[in-house]
DNA sequence: AGACGATTCAGGTAATTCCCCTATTTCAAG
DNA sequence: CTTGAAATAGGGGAATTACCTGAATCGTCT
């Protein structure tokens, strides 16, 4: 009696592979494989699976979402991301749905074996490159130079990174000079510095660098 | 012929469990175990191992600082700590003296030997447990009015949708406009409409809704 | 003492956002 | 065929943002 894996993925190539190393192992095989959440739900409401393995970006019902609902009825399904994306925001949505596991794609095989077992196990798995992201995220002084956001982001003095908290929490450079105790001129100027320093145009563009590098 | 392992511990006990499982392997063995960092260093003098696992806390010399001292004269040495310590700074510490794996004591057997692969493939493993702190950490959202933004969402037609990808994306008003070839007003009024059903009055808090709400 | 960075503040201007209104066309549903 | 939703477009105006130049203050480091 193997293990059994519900798979989704809208990449038949990529589903593929996975499939064909679950299959070849001693204690995993894939039941199914769908391309899109929506599809999970469906497969879901009659049959049930021991772990399911999703990706992030899909048509119709993307992973995250998926797994929410999932998780909603059934609340003890062991649920795995196997995924591109490693930026610090989607990492932290998953986290926060309740997902077990966090797995690139460029995992090996037999890590990826070993992370089922894990998870099947009841415990969690995340890939080392997402621990090492989460690590740089903060303010480590070390490897700066290879990364050319991380040097423009140590640019910014502390009172600019103040600034960039409150206008990532939607207030107004008005709003924000009340609430410091400054002039509406000086959180303009600090607006304007930190928007040369970064090579940003607009707001949009400042709350999108600061949530992708953690800084809020 | 064994993958070779350094195992330093001062806690006699630990030890003989840590080497008991080591040895009980197929593909791993101890040949030394040693009960603090300077003597890590005198052994690598004359011998060679492929994996050195280190305590952190150790009379003499610590963990981490047995590891900076290896890796200065050998770079390519690979090194995991085995540790009972999961605050952020000692992992931080670790992670910059550029330590390829973090286990906690805790860590299961046949997961030990798992991690110990990856590092010897040249990989990097880290307890999910560290990784689980490292989120945690991070100011975790509440997921609360869920089902009210999901509503409300629901009132966004397709168009809107649409300009919120864009908007999300950084583009202007105007940019949007010469994108989707419409008029700069036409784009306007979805805007307002956008705000005006999402009970929003700027766009750093639209792009929040957005990102939160898997709009973009 | 001098240099420097960080923070503070101001005047001014162009661009953009936000939001009020009206109005037309199209298209699908009742 | 009528109704209504959606997309289109415009006028107008208050608020805000983005960015420029210039300048005063304060602490730190040399």
């Amino acid at each position: 009696m193997k293990t059994k894996v519900l798979l989704a993925d809208d990449h038949p190539l990529i589903a593929e592979g996975v499939q064909k190393t679950i299959d070849q192992s001693d204690h995993y095989e894939v039941v199914q494989v769908v391309e899109n959440g929506q599809l999970v739900l469906d497969y879901m409401e009659d049959n049930q699976v021991d772990i399911i393995l999703l990706d992030i970006e899909m048509p119709v019902m993307n992973g995250i979402e998926c797994a929410r609902k999932v998780l909603r009825d059934h609340p003890e399904q062991k649920i795995a991301i196997l995924s591109l994306h490693q930026d610090i925001y989607t990492i932290k949505k998953v986290h926060e749905s309740g997902i077990k596991g966090y797995m690139l794609k460029t995992i090996p095989p037999s890590e990826l074996l070993h992370a089922l077992d894990t998870i099947t196990r009841g415990g969690r798995h995340f890939d080392a490159a997402i621990t090492e992201k989460l690590l740089d995220g903060k303010k480590g002084k070390a490897e700066t130079r290879f990364d050319e956001q991380k040097g423009l982001i140590s640019e910014l003095t502390e009172r600019e990174l103040e600034i960039i908290k409150l206008v990532c929490q939607g207030m107004s450079t008005k709003e924000i000079a009340e609430k410091i105790f400054v002039s509406f001129k000086t959180v303009d100027s600090h607006r304007t510095n930190i928007m040369r320093k970064l090579n940003l145009n607009n707001v949009v563009s400042l709350v999108r660098f600061a949530l992708e590098n953690d800084l809020c």
